[in-house]
DNA sequence: CCTCTTTTTGAGAGCTACTCTCATTTCATG
DNA sequence: CATGAAATGAGAGTAGCTCTCAAAAAGAGG
């Protein structure tokens, strides 16, 4: 049961004869968005904890049942939202004999550019929450920290595949860790100190970090 | 089970110019001890999942009530024990103008000599128990990645410390949890290798990958 | 429009981790 | 031994999560 999500708007079906969304499928995402911003609006009402999936459900017109076919978990509605094909896509379309580090920095910068073209405000405020919920909320922070290894693998697949070496190189991992570890590490600082600076900039003075560790710290 | 004192009455408290425990503190000790061990034998019989609080309380003949006043989550009777301090302590105890990096392979190294000293057996077969469940089962991994993150923050602070930066920078913060996550994924690695690499000598090589980054993955 | 199949949903029962309260037992001490 | 403090157990309660099964909705075809 891989669910796909297309994540993107219901509205308006693609014009032309291959793509047709069914009603079926339409609605499957409104109720995904539907229960993500009952959650969303509940925890911004009552916090995160006073928040059961009951509630949710209510706010959400589904039963609770429905609410956990959608969502593996509480937290998982908060936070999955899934980047990581999208990056890896774009690291991929860069240069071979591009240094990995400046892929990362430029498909993360991609990325976030392109999460934020449609409704910036929207997804901007999903972004503090979420930063805001992951210093905060030790269940959440957990999650996005399993999240963050899921993306790792992904980081060393495009690594092996860059590089040449086996996907399961120690230094392949503990390289591609050592950068989730420090990218997340980043979020955490930008929701500690309220969401106010540049998240991109904050990101880049990480991935420059990252370039030079030793001669950063003797 | 086989721990100090030898079930005294201690009628009379016995002020020997040694610090002698009272019978209520060795109690205590001894129950967190039972459960540990209710638990750690539970779940090479059957499995995390399947090893529930009632029959770790049943087991260790406490309450499950007490099985919650000792460990907060079912989780941290597996993976709660608190090296950090102890590194803390070692690493403090380095010179100051040693790199961080050779502090930190130093006290490692020795926090782990230490932990086999006595009952070197039990140790390596509970960190082998702990390295497995955090490669099968994703809430003790989560716990562990929340416990790393506490061990980083004890890094900044030494970090700071002996560099004379701001504890809340962004690159010492970045720089510690990288290496967080780098050792996170060596324990990963030797747990899904079947633990069978000497742990030590993975950890060695992590930190000298660790120590020139840019280096070896151009 | 009606029928048949497949997918999606809701209702409800059930399990377990975890919390809280309160009475009882166990230790410490003068 | 008496008194106070701490640890425990029993029990009730909450909420996240799973599973099952039958009803409802959507698709395809006649």
């Amino acid at each position: 049961m891989t669910d796909n999500e297309g994540m993107t708007m219901a509205r308006t079906p693609v014009r032309g004869p291959a793509r047709q969304l069914g009603l079926r499928e339409r609605k499957k995402i409104k109720t995904r968005m539907a229960i993500r911003e009952a959650t969303y609006d509940l925890i911004k009402e009552q916090g995160y904890d006073a928040t059961t999936v009951e509630q949710i459900a209510e706010r959400a017109e589904v039963s609770p049942s429905t609410v956990f076919r959608y969502f593996p978990t509480k937290e998982d509605i908060v936070l999955t939202d899934e980047y990581d094909p999208l990056v890896e896509d774009l690291m991929r379309g860069r240069p071979e004999d591009e240094p990995v580090l400046e892929s990362v920095r430029w498909a993360i910068r991609e990325a976030m550019a392109m999460a934020f073209t449609d409704n910036p405000e929207r997804q901007q405020e999903e972004m503090v929450l979420r930063a805001r919920l992951a210093v905060e909320v030790p269940q959440v922070r957990s999650r996005l920290m399993e999240s963050m290894s899921v993306t790792g693998h992904m980081l060393c697949r495009a690594i092996a595949e860059r590089t040449g070496r086996a996907e399961q190189d120690l230094e392949v991992r503990v390289y591609s860790m050592a950068l989730m570890g420090a990218m997340l590490e980043t979020l955490v600082y930008w929701g500690e100190h309220g969401c106010r600076d540049d998240l991109g900039e904050l990101i880049d003075r990480t991935l420059d970090t990252f370039q030079d560790l030793p001669r950063r710290l003797p």
